[in-house]
DNA sequence: AATAAGTGGAGGAAAACCCTTCGGTTGCTG
DNA sequence: CAGCAACCGAAGGGTTTTCCTCCACTTATT
């Protein structure tokens, strides 16, 4: 979104802005295959203007991907500023990832991550690799805080918010909402240290961002 | 599915029940309103066998959604006869649901309920009632036994239940298994009781099964 | 082996979707 | 505030998907 972003006209960067936040949400729901013509629609705007502005469904997609990192990484910050405790910035990340729909689907689980997409951070799966770095870390400490169960890992919570925000079908939006609240607090609960105490364990081998990647590859 | 399906020669009886299956899981997916060719595809089916056993969608969806209930219904039968403790019946039940992708997203879920739709064992609505009548006393027995968090009700797990069988697009059926496994378990982890006692109490007022039936009744 | 029950593919109509062209509008600069 | 470049969206042609029916062929059942 560097400079290239920045000679655009007012009304256009608008636009692009609307359209990324209509494709979030579409593809969220939808998937990446969804048509481009109902993203429009939803961004209230022509869909030759989503052409201009996105040649082809794949630098959406691409384009999409970076603006998720860029908010989610800001958000952390946010987050990290607003609480002494990781546990604290943990859980409001958390909301307000859900909150925003901002299900980062297309980094964690964008199949041909590698090639191209460059934004002003670097490449895409550089950026994503950043910052799972830095969940890591505040996953780690939280646990250190005994307050996150042990044995959670940053692919638990960036799957569990994709499954959390994605909205149910046929189900109205303000439905869907009020689930997907529920469903969050239930969460929050299952990631809380004493569960661990709990006489049942979690039974599991932990995914890495790894096993994704390579299920991606294989997949596509 | 009475004398109605007993009648039916045996292709037919295994080509209805293909059907079922590939609906169970294509509307798992991509909601109701998925096309119907691409179940009759899955179900390895001539799209007129579809047309001639369920005349149009609606009642598709209907009898899809009374073979959920009644699949339920036997699951939950299998876990009480294995288990001497409600937890560990709930536990069994939620797993094997989410196995079958038994997501009872019909039942639950679907709006016009009242209308017509009756089994052999009645309305749709009217098994649905029941069946959450009995989980409603499995969850407060589990509660009893210190097992299941308070606060809980069966409306929490059906939807869990149903968020978590729901696969991710894009991303293929192994990789959707094993973020399913990992999922469940965080969520298995989040009903048990002593996370209760955790600092960080559930801050919530629970969805009821009217609050469902009334904002379906709305959208719709 | 006869027959009733069942099957799938072909295909026309309608809708959804992709993507481009072009006459008109609007932000920006001097 | 005028004039130009940037930007816009509706229209529409071509393609694909989906719906749903008809009908010649196959198969379970007696």
């Amino acid at each position: 979104m560097a400079e290239n972003t920045t000679r655009l006209r007012a009304d256009a960067r608008r636009n692009r802005e609307q359209i990324i936040i209509a494709a979030r949400e579409v593809f969220l729901e939808q998937g990446i295959h969804a048509p481009l013509e109902e993203i429009a629609r939803r961004a209230g705007i022509g869909i030759a203007t989503l052409y201009r502005r996105f040649p082809d469904r794949h630098t959406l997609v691409q384009q999409v991907a970076l603006d998720n990192l860029t908010l989610v990484g800001e958000e952390l910050d946010r987050a990290a500023g607003a609480h002494p405790d990781a546990w604290g910035v943990l859980t409001q990340l958390i909301r307000r990832l859900v909150e925003l729909r901002l299900g980062v689907i297309m980094p964690v689980l964008l199949p041909g991550l590698e090639q191209d997409a460059r934004g002003e951070g670097g490449t895409l799966k550089a950026r994503r690799d950043q910052l799972y770095e830095q969940m890591e870390q505040l996953t780690r400490a939280a646990q250190q805080e005994g307050r996150l169960r042990q044995g959670i890992n940053p692919i638990d919570i960036w799957l569990g918010v994709i499954k959390l925000s994605r909205p149910l079908p046929v189900v109205g939006a303000e439905l869907n909402r009020l689930i997907t609240d529920q469903q969050l607090e239930l969460f929050l609960g299952g990631l809380n240290a004493t569960a661990l105490d709990a006489s049942e364990p979690l039974r599991r081998q932990p995914l890495t961002l790894d096993d994704l990647d390579r299920h991606l590859r294989m997949a596509e």
